[in-house]
DNA sequence: AAACGCTACCATACACTGTAAGATTCCGTC
DNA sequence: GACGGAATCTTACAGTGTATGGTAGCGTTT
């Protein structure tokens, strides 16, 4: 009996062209949009043979992201720790924004891929390079990411479509909100949100300026030997 | 016929009671666990009959986040705003520990529930009478919330059993690590989060007083009369 | 009392999901 | 040409959300 699809007018499966198609779609669709039965349709390939090739469908969304992880700019582990940490983060962001559906399965993974730890090791070292104390480097990275996730996050609760601006889903926010309900926040988005020159993108660097000049005083007063514990009376 | 449950032997049901039996079924054995059957059943009920109160599942997620949303505590317009904002962040976090899944949900929905405003319209409108420009609350609303939302998805990523500790899960990460490949997070593991006294806990409030501060300053900088754009020279 | 209508709930059915089990085809090697 | 393993497919099953339409129970009206 014939194939169900000429084997020769499609590229074999493997892993990596798997979980390559299954980001695409993600990206096109959405996460809910993504079954096997999709994805294997779209490799010309009935879902069952994706199975040879991938445990499960939990093991594929973790391949996805670990993919996504790694197109994340890493700095040299000698750049200076400031302008390493912020192009970092603004990598991720673009990353993260390239990829929506990527920071919500992160809830559900338990093991890590081996390669995406090289990111967090990469900024370790950056930062101890740099002078930074073990419990400061600790501090630093889990600020700097907590940020960067959770600006993503929010950025993503606003439905916006690349057609779409700030301004237009604030209007239709307004729209269903009893104005004298809630009068600040109804004042934040007229005069604020609304007006021409409102920038929603530059709120990231903003606050991920913040975050970063923040972290350089603690680090300065670490270094001009303040103690966590209070001096020693003589 | 009889019925298929006796309808004396439970509680009526009503939105408020589906709500809070599935926020109780997510609680217990995960957000993936909770199905409209699963809920119908532990309420005494077939599944279909859900959908008399509630128009589909998604609408019931967000009911889910809203009354979870609800629980954070809110303080008054004229508390001071460092410390409102400082206890609604530690509030917002506990909330979301409490529910784990509540922040993944966040993702998919576009309409906010009319209650949940509330929450920013008290936020902003303590900040505004603090003394806060609106672009400057907007600013402070947005790095707050980040980093609340996104240390919340870190803590969520490490697998943390009630019973675990970091040290465990710490442990569990390095025996898979190969530890010449990544020498700086093998040494951040050994010599300072599995260290007797390495409290994770206290990891967020670091971060979050870092970012307190950090708006304190701006704050200040902008009343002292800094202007965004450069003085005109005259 | 009888008929009606409304509210709340249920039974059935359908399309779709992930995936276990086993059959089948293809291709390189002997 | 036969064998064997790698890669793919077929079939099947339990579970999902939910559309459609039925039904039991009750309050009101006549």
């Amino acid at each position: 009996m014939a194939k169900h699809t000429d084997t020769r007018s499609r590229s074999p499966l493997d892993r990596d062209l798997i979980v390559g198609t299954a980001i695409d779609i993600a990206d096109r669709i959405g996460i809910d949009g993504l079954s096997m039965r999709k994805l294997a349709g779209e490799l010309g390939v009935e879902a069952m043979s994706l199975y040879y090739h991938v445990p499960n469908k939990d093991v594929l969304l973790d391949l996805m992201v670990d993919r996504i992880i790694r197109e994340i700019g890493l700095p040299s582990l000698d750049d200076p720790w400031k302008p390493a940490m912020r192009a970092r983060a603004v990598s991720a962001h673009e990353v993260f924004q390239a990829h929506p559906w990527a920071i919500g399965i992160t809830d559900s993974r338990t093991t890590r891929d081996i390669e995406s730890l090289r990111y967090y090791d990469t900024m370790v070292g950056c930062l101890l390079r740099a002078g930074f104390s073990l419990p400061m480097a600790g501090h630093a990275l889990s600020a700097i990411d907590a940020y960067v996730y959770g600006f993503n996050i929010q950025q993503l609760n606003l439905p916006l479509d690349d057609t779409d601006q700030v301004g237009d889903v604030s209007e239709a926010l307004l729209a269903q909100m009893p104005p004298d309900e809630f009068p600040h926040l109804t004042r934040m988005i007229l005069d604020h949100v609304m007006q021409p020159g409102y920038d929603y993108a530059a709120e990231f660097e903003w606050g991920l300026d913040l975050v970063l000049d923040g972290l350089e005083q603690r680090f300065a007063a670490s270094e001009a030997g303040e103690q966590t514990q209070p001096p020693v009376r003589t």
